[in-house]
DNA sequence: GATTCACGTTGACGCAGATCAAAGCTCACG
DNA sequence: CGTGAGCTTTGATCTGCGTCAACGTGAATC
């Protein structure tokens, strides 16, 4: 179904988990070092994704969950009438494919923005390791209401802010996740358009493009194509509080 | 810390799932009898919630999920400005509180659109429970990953539709989830208000209650204050699907 | 049955962001 | 190194919904 996915070699996988550097970020949270030791046998292959390509489109059977090891992502959802919305985007430690728990296919379609790498995660031996691994269980449960969490967030952006306020809490939001992944906070190149970035923001690219030149002619943050440097954060952050009304 | 909430007398819990006609809707799908009677352990009280109440605030911390046995809720977001949005709105047999699992706090407000009972589950017996039987582990991932994927609807929702769309949107969600509980699909009260249903589609009450006349002269609904008759669903529909783009 | 209060409806007007249009920038490729 | 394609920026104009304001309505209270 994905013949342009390249599983990795299987000799590659041992010591999957108790080896990686995200284990602080991505499933293993809190786990034991023994019980590390037996996640390794969780994640059956690692899937090199050339950039563009998907993991998995909505419609696809669900079968396994799919953790970053490398990489970017973007979700999105496709209406019948071609309208379609970024849901979300995903770096290194964050687990895709959630949404096809519920229903036995994926209800999305999770497409790279650059060359990545996942590790693949079958559900049922997810499930059937977090019945012995308590530790697990309740990380895996950590990590599915974060996302609800997370989506009431772009719930909130959506439905109350104001264009500028959207664009500066989505840097923001890239700042702290690349600062957790030990990169800077302040410097950073996007992965995504300005047209995704409208996208997932309920915005039109134009719009997108108007604030970063907003922000940068306030001395907020410097724009060079992808690249961007944030020079105050503080007065990002003020866009987001003060609000006149 | 909810002293306005009263908790039902144990005796009357025994057995509460096993007899509960909400058990096709609710946690328990997919049990065996066997098992259902196991979960019968799980609710350890009920509480009754008067209209207005909360079951939980914002910030409190997490402890339990709340089964929905009657009545009707709403959860929002309070951001510091003193905007807030209406993240939900639940009723009977839907499970409240999954916020609160990431973080140990919960990160909304439920709060009671009606006269409601709810079934209290300590979370930790829940995460006990399913570590035993299977089916309860499972279907307590579905429950959580619908309610991620509902997330993303509402995303769409607020991201690309238009005024009329969301409220139609809005309306066939509702006539949805009451079919489901084998209430009429065409004939309703709401619970909520004008306000409330533009916070949660990210609208202000005056263009809900002009979507509202629009529909009606239109012919697809009638209203009379909070009672609504839908007369063509497929009117309704179409408004989802036919966009002039 | 008068009073009140919260909620809802409707109209007039304004504005944030969409839409339309044109031109610039960067990089891949022959 | 010239060409083209995709992405981005910027300007001009339009419009859906927000805002402000006034009035309507039904249910509760006395």
């Amino acid at each position: 179904m994905h013949a342009q996915v390249t599983p990795l070699s299987v000799p590659a996988l041992r010591e999957a988990c108790s080896q990686c550097n995200l284990r602080e970020l991505c499933l293993p949270v809190g786990l034991s070092p023994e019980e590390l030791g037996q996640l390794d046998e969780l994640v059956d292959t690692r899937r090199r994704v050339l950039r563009g390509q998907h993991i998995y489109r909505s419609g696809d059977p669900f079968e396994a969950l799919y953790a970053i090891k490398t990489g970017f992502f973007k979700t999105d959802v496709l209406l019948e009438d071609g309208r379609d919305q970024v849901t979300g985007f995903q770096m290194a430690g964050e687990i895709l494919g959630l949404d096809g728990i519920g229903t036995e296919k994926h209800a999305c379609n999770a497409i790279a923005l650059e060359d990545s790498e996942v590790c693949v995660i079958p559900f049922i031996d997810l499930e059937n390791y977090s019945r012995e691994i308590g530790a697990l269980q309740h990380h895996f449960h950590k990590v599915m209401s974060r996302e609800i969490v997370r989506d009431h967030g772009v719930m909130m952006l959506l439905g109350i802010m104001r264009a500028e306020e959207r664009l500066a809490a989505f840097l923001l939001n890239l700042s702290q996740r690349f600062t957790a992944r030990g990169y800077s906070p302040t410097e950073f190149n996007l992965r995504m358009t300005r047209n995704e970035i409208g996208s997932y923001l309920g915005l039109k690219l134009e719009t997108v493009s108007r604030a970063f030149s907003r922000f940068q002619d306030e001395g907020l943050i410097t724009v060079h194509q992808k690249h961007i440097q944030i020079l105050e954060v503080a007065g990002l952050k003020k866009l987001l509080s003060e609000r006149r009304n």
